[in-house]
Order: structure tokens, then sequence, then C-alpha cells
DNA sequence: AAGACACGCAACCGCAAACAA
DNA sequence: ATTGTTTGCGGTTGCGTGTCT
């Protein structure tokens, strides 16, 4: 479902509308554009400057939720599946609501949708059915975070999430600014056929293991975003520090523009 | 057909940790 | 050591859409 956004110009006439506010609500198409172009070419040192420099009236706080929970180029787009489904209980299960934790182990899932998805839907199914039999253990999420050093040794350690061909995962590394560390990974598309991140590399058969990068284009800095995608592989998160300069660039034109683009519409 | 209700999702809020000055 | 700023996280809310009556 895609809301209409109610642009927060909207209210400009308001007795806010003096003031240089910052801007709340929905973002349009335009600001996504211009955050995305932002982060894209000149990378992130701090989310405040990002807002600054992309000229919105955003906060960074705002950017970065938008950019993490909506723009990453990472994100599956499809509807969660019945095996992440089962993954996000296990790991809810072991972690308690510890939804980025969770996340970081779900490729291409954010914090907030696994939330979303579990308080829309699977807390309400295990409650429904622990009033059919009480023997359903409780979760996990009233324990503290210090149960986090005591969780299973297989909650604890970074498992793999082994990823078949039909999800390619990409890895993204933002070079510039403080630290130039791994900003996020993930799985581009997965088993939906109109799956909005199609890649090159989607229809094969999954007997490659190698890296394959994404097409060349020519704009932008070289080396803001680096940009992986995997046929079949064992992922552990934050493994994929691959520097491959240049790789986004076909990515961009093949995804933002055909896709991730109309999506918004 | 219309209103009420439920659902799903995007985004905000408040807090704490990490970091910088 | 202290203070201010930034980031990251989990909880919560608001609103559009779908479904039911």
């Amino acid at each position: 479902m895609v809301r209409k956004p109610i642009h927060a110009d909207a209210g400009a006439n308001g007795p806010e509308a003096n003031k240089e506010k910052e801007r709340k609500g929905l973002w349009s198409p335009e600001e996504d554009e211009r955050l995305f172009a932002q982060i894209t070419y000149h990378g992130v040192s701090t989310w405040s400057s990002v807002a600054q420099l992309a000229g919105l009236r955003r906060s960074g706080k705002s950017c970065r939720l938008r950019w993490m929970n909506y723009l990453r180029p990472d994100l599956k787009k499809e509807p969660i599946s019945k095996r992440e489904e089962e993954t996000i209980i296990s790991l809810q299960q072991s972690l308690g609501n510890r939804w980025s934790t969770i996340a970081s182990r779900m490729p291409g899932r954010t914090d907030n949708e696994i939330k979303n998805y579990w308080n829309s839907r699977i807390r309400k199914r295990l409650n429904a059915t622990a009033k059919d039999s009480t023997a359903e253990p409780a979760p996990a999420a009233a324990r503290g975070k210090e149960d986090s050093a005591n969780a299973t040794p297989q909650a604890a350690q970074p498992t793999p999430v082994h990823i078949t061909a039909r999800f390619p995962v990409f890895g993204c590394q933002m070079l510039d600014g403080a630290g130039g560390g791994m900003l996020s990974t993930g799985s581009g598309s997965g088993e939906s056929p109109q799956s909005s991140t199609t890649t090159s590399t989607q229809q094969n058969a999954g007997d490659q293991s190698e890296p394959s990068v994404g097409g060349d284009g020519g704009c932008g800095d070289s080396n803001m975003l680096h940009f992986l995608s995997f046929d079949d592989l064992d992922y552990y998160p934050g493994d994929l520090l691959v520097d491959v300069p240049g790789a986004m660039d076909g990515w961009e034109s093949q995804l933002y523009s055909a896709n991730w683009m109309s999506s918004l519409c």
C-alpha cells in the first residue's frame, strides 16, 4: 500500500508557515530524489549535514530513517515470506524485541518493517494461539537487553543466512565521511515475479558463487556507494566490505530510475 | 451505497549510547 | 571530567485503504 503523500507544504498556510521549520510527515518524491542523490553522490558525513546539503527541511534523524527504511538500494520490496516469518519468530524468541539485531540477520529487511510485521500480524496470531493453548512459551520480548549476552549460541553468533540465486544480495558501502564503514547489506529481489528490484543476476540458476558486479554507467563521483550482488552464498552480516568502484552506476540506472521511481507514483 | 471498523505502514517521539569538543 | 551533539533503537501514533455490516 502506498499512501498518498500529505506533503508538509500542505500546512504551509497555517500558523507555522512563517517559521522556517522542519518538515514532517510523509516524504514527497522530490524529497526522496534529493536525499537519494545526495547520499549516492556525496555520501554521509553527518545526517544533519545530509539534510542541509540536499536542501531538505528535514531533520537529520528523519533523513536517516527515510534512507534506512525506504531508499536504501538493498531493501527487499516484496512481502515477507513464510520462511522469513519463521525466522522472525525464531529470532524474536531468542533475542526479544531487538528489532535491529533481528533485521541485521535478515538481509533486505528493516527493523521497522520487522517490528511492524510483528506487531500487526505475528503477535496477534501468537496471542490468539496462546489463548487456545496455554502451553505457548512466553515471548522473550519482556526480557531486558542484558539477555543478549545469554542468548542461545545459535542466535548470538552471526549465523549464515543462505541465499539462493533467487535472492541476489547487495552490499553497499559508504566510503565518504567519518569512518567509511559498512552502511548496509541485504538482498535485492525475491521470489515474487513482480519484484521491484530485478537484476541481471536474478535469473541465474544458482550455480554461480562469485560476486557479480552491476553494470557500469558514467555518472557522479566514483566511490560513494560501492555495490555488489551475489548469486548464491552464505551471507554473514557485516562481511561484505568489498570495494568495487563504479559498480553502483549500473544499479542506479536500472533500479532507481526504472523501478524505484515508478513505485513512488 | 454508505458508514464503521480493522489493518498495515510510514514516520514521529523519547531515550540512551557513542562520540567530539 | 563535563557538556553538547549525533546516531541508533524501540515504542507508539496517525492516516490511508480495504473489508465488513
